[in-house]
DNA sequence: GCGTTAACCTAGCAAGTGATAGGTTGGTTT
DNA sequence: AAACCAACCTATCACTTGCTAGGTTAACGC
C-alpha cells in the first residue's frame, strides 16, 4: 500500500470517490437500477460470459458491494426472467379466456407474444442466449414453457376441431414454429427500432395464419 | 507424493492406466472423435459451461492431453461450426441456381434447412445456445450468416417481383421469421426421435407457404 | 449529539479456469 | 536395434471467478 501526501491509497480513495458518489437519498430504487444495468450486459454478452466485476464497472461500484444488494449473481437475473413469464402467461389467459374464436385466439396469442417482446427484450435475449443453464438453474422456466405449451395447444387443437385450423400439420411443429420465431425475433428486435411492434406483430400473425404465397 | 509398495502413485496410475488404454491403432482419427464429445457436451451444457476438465473426463484422458490435439478450447468447436455454415451455403447455392421457380426455391431453402438440421443437429444446438459469444469469437459466422439472409432475401424478392409471394408482409420479417423457426427448431429436434425429418421439412414449407389457418 | 441504517469500499479467499512444459509409453518404421 | 512419433500423463502456472468479512461514509430520526 502506497502512501500520498501522508495519506495511504486507503484513505485518497475514499475521499475522493466519496465526493463524486451520488447522493443517497437521490434514486430511490437502488436495486432496481442494478438490476437494469446487469440486465443490459445479459443481454448483450450473455449471462454465463458477464461477471459480477463486469456489472460493478459499469455500475460505477465496486464488486464486492453488488453483494449488499443481492445474494448471487442468479437473484440479479431471477427477477426479470420470473416478470417475463408471469407476464406472458397471464396475457395469455386473459386472450384465450376472453376469445371463443380459435382462429382470433391464435392470432390474439401471436400478438400477446410480440407486444410482449416489445417491453421485455432483454429478458427475452437473455434467456435466448443462455436457455440450456438458465432453464435448470431456474425450475419456473421449464414449468413456465410447459403452460405456454398447453395453452397453445389447446387453442390449435380446438382450431382445428371446429374447421378453422388447417388439421394437415401437426399441432406441436406449428406451436413450435410460431414460438421458436417469436422469441428468436429477439435476436434483432430493438424496441426503439424503426420496425413498429404493431406492425411486426401483423406481419407474423398473417405468416403464421396465410403464409407468404400471394393469395389466389 | 504417498508411495504404494514401493512405487510413487505416479508408477502405480501409469502402469494401471496404461493397460486399460485403448490401442493406439484403433480408432484412427483421435481427433475427430475428441471432437464429437466434445460437440456433444457442448450441445447440452452449452459451450461456455462446458470445461476443458469436463471433455477430458468424457473421452477418458486428462486436460492436459487434450492441447496435443487441439490449440485452444475454441478450436474444438471452430469445425464443427464451419462447416455447417459451408454445407448450408453449398446447399442453398444448389437450390437458387437450378430452381427458376421462387415459390419452389422458398420451399428448397426450407427444406435444405430443415435437412441440415438433421445432420448437423449439434451444431446448431451449441450455436442456438451461445451465439452472442461464438459469433464474436468467430468472424465467419456473421459473414455466412449474412450470405445466407442475402440469399433468402434475393429468392423472396424474386417471388414477389413474379407474383407468386405475397407483397404484404416484408421479406426481411420472412427471412428472420423462417431462420428463427429453423434453428429454433433444433433446441428440440432429435435425429433419433419420432418426427421424421422429411415430415417436419414438409410440415414446415406448408405452413410458412400456406399458414396453418384451414383452406377454403 | 446519538444511534441506526443503506450504500459502498478494501482486501482477500477458495475454487476453478484455460493453458503449458517436460516426461512416459508403446506401436511403427527403418 | 535404433529412431521416430502419436497419444497420453503429471504437475503446475497465471489468472479469473463468485463471493465474503469487516470497515467506512453520510443521510435520517429522535
Amino acid at each position: 500500500m502506497f502512501t500520498l501526501l501522508g495519506m495511504t491509497s486507503t484513505d485518497a480513495a475514499t475521499k475522493a470517490d466519496v465526493a463524486a458518489r451520488p447522493k443517497r437519498g437521490g434514486g430511490r430504487d437502488r436495486r432496481g437500477e442494478l438490476i437494469a444495468i446487469a440486465s443490459e450486459l445479459f443481454a448483450e454478452r450473455g449471462f454465463l460470459a458477464t461477471t459480477i466485476r463486469d456489472i460493478a464497472d459499469a455500475a460505477g461500484i465496486q464488486s464486492g458491494s453488488l453483494y449488499h444488494h443481492f445474494t448471487s449473481k442468479e437473484s440479479m437475473v431471477e427477477e426479470l426472467l420470473a416478470d417475463y413469464w408471469t407476464t406472458l402467461l397471464q396475457r395469455y389467459r386473459e386472450v384465450v379466456d376472453s376469445e371463443p374464436d380459435a382462429t382470433k385466439a391464435t392470432r390474439g396469442l401471436v400478438r400477446a407474444s410480440v407486444l410482449l417482446l416489445d417491453e421485455c427484450a432483454l429478458a427475452l435475449r437473455v434467456m435466448l442466449n443462455d436457455w440450456t443453464y438458465l432453464s435448470e438453474t431456474f425450475p419456473f422456466m421449464e414449468e413456465s414453457l410447459a403452460e405456454c405449451q398447453a395453452i397453445w395447444l389447446d387453442v390449435i387443437e380446438r382450431g382445428v376441431a371446429e374447421g378453422s385450423l388447417s388439421s394437415e400439420v401437426d399441432a406441436t411443429i406449428c406451436y413450435r414454429t410460431v414460438m421458436a420465431s417469436v422469441s428468436g425475433t429477439a435476436r434483432w428486435f430493438r424496441p426503439e427500432g424503426k420496425v413498429s411492434v404493431e406492425a411486426l406483430a401483423d406481419d407474423m400473425a398473417n405468416i403464421f395464419m396465410s403464409g407468404f404465397a400471394a393469395r389466389s
